[in-house]
Parts: structure tokens; sequence; C-alpha cells
DNA sequence: CTACCGATTGACT
DNA sequence: GTCAATCGGTAGA
């Protein structure tokens, strides 16, 4: 039993530090729900945006229409396009705090041959790995800016019957894709999951530029 | 209004 | 490995 038994994550678990959240997500599953069928995998790569001394955070320069639902309250979702296409985001941390958990790949692990065709026909491995592919595997978009994720209603996260990932188990490195706080261990993921979008930078101290 | 740029991806050398 | 596509959001005139 599947999936569908699985309650969606309570609003505690949002409103706490992005870090704590990003961590605890690793293992968890993302249950997306339309008109389509259902469709679901395992939260296996996560990066952390802090409310304070991240540059990187869109909502860094304060609050505008894109960056909105960041500072609403937690628990709910946040999507933004980059390039075209949508990343979908946990916000954390009480209502006027903007930090939140960008969720970056997902092991497929329920409705695959629907992600399959929503990717036209990619291969397992790909349908999901990386922030807009597993957005488009589960038919995320704008629609869902600002949706509620506690109310297992459409989108949701829950807690599967799997066991959680030890500590152990949980790479952190730098996040991707930005230009600035590049530094920071915001990055969380499983190791040796064949879905994580990317490995770890070999060595900070190598970096160029 | 225009100019710039990006929390990416897929194609290509 | 490198690089351009491509367009909404943002800032500034």
């Amino acid at each position: 039993m599947p999936a569908c038994d699985v309650k969606p994550l309570p609003r505690d678990f949002y409103d706490r530090d992005p870090v704590a959240v990003a961590r605890e997500l690793l293992g968890m599953l993302l249950v997306r729900i339309n008109s389509e069928g259902r469709s679901a995998g395992i939260i296996v790569e996560t990066e952390a945006y802090l409310a304070r001394n991240d540059p990187a955070n869109h909502a860094y320069r304060g609050q505008t229409r894109r960056n909105a639902s960041m500072f609403g309250p937690p628990g709910h979702a946040y999507i933004y396009t980059i390039h075209t296409r949508w990343c979908l985001n946990a916000v954390t941390e009480p209502a006027g705090v903007p930090s939140a958990v960008l969720i970056r790949a997902i092991e497929p692990v329920e409705g695959v041959k629907l992600m399959r065709e929503r990717r036209d026909g990619a291969e397992l491995r790909e349908v999901a790995r990386g922030p807009w592919r597993l957005c488009q595997a589960l038919a995320i978009d704008r629609a869902l800016d600002g949706h509620d994720l506690t109310l297992g209603r459409g989108l949701w996260i829950a807690r599967p019957n799997s066991p959680t990932p030890t500590p152990a188990s949980i790479v952190s490195t730098t996040r991707v894709g930005i230009s600035s706080a590049t530094d920071l261990p915001l990055r969380f993921y499983l190791a040796d999951n064949p879905f994580v979008s990317r490995p770890a930078r070999p060595d900070p101290s190598e970096r160029q530029k």
C-alpha cells in the first residue's frame, strides 16, 4: 500500500529551518494526482535556500510578485520558472521568513508509465532527474504556485513505508547552477542513488574563476 | 517601454 | 567536456 494510504506531512514539518527540512525530505514521497492519474516518486535530492545571508535566494532582495509564495506560510509550494521551465520548492519557516527547499530530483515509484509519457518517452533514469524534469514528469506548473502541500489534494509530500534514510547515507555539498553563495553546503542527496541529478563538485578549492 | 539575465536542459565538439 | 536556446521576471529609463 501503496502510497495512497500515506498522509501529507503536517505544517509543523515545514515550519523549521530549511536545512533540517531539506535533509528530512530525502526519502519522502512526492505525490501528484490530476485528471491524467496518479504518479509519485521518492525525493532523492534537495537544496535549501535561506532567509538570511543567502544571495542565491530569489527573495534576497525582497518580495516581488514572482517570489511571493516564499513569504507566505510554510508547507506551501513555491514554483518559479527558469529558462521557460518550472521548478518546485516547499516553503519553510513562518510567514514573512522567505526560505524554501528546492526539490531537485525524485526516483519514480508510482505511475511510471504516465510520467514517461509526459517526458516524451524518456528513459526511466532521465524521467525525473533534475528540477524541471521532475516537474514535467508530474505535470507541475505555475498553476500550483502557492498550493498547500498539507491537504493531501493534487500535490503533497508524505512519509512512505520504506525506511528513513540514515544520516550516513546523506551527502551534503554545494548547490547547483547558482552564481553567488556557491560555497555553502546546502545541497543534499542520497549517496549512490542513480536518480540524483549530478555528482558533487570534486573539490571546492579546485574551483576556477 | 527596453535591456538584461537566469536555482536549466539538451545538443554538440 | 562546452554552449546556445528562449522567455518571464525584474530593474531602470
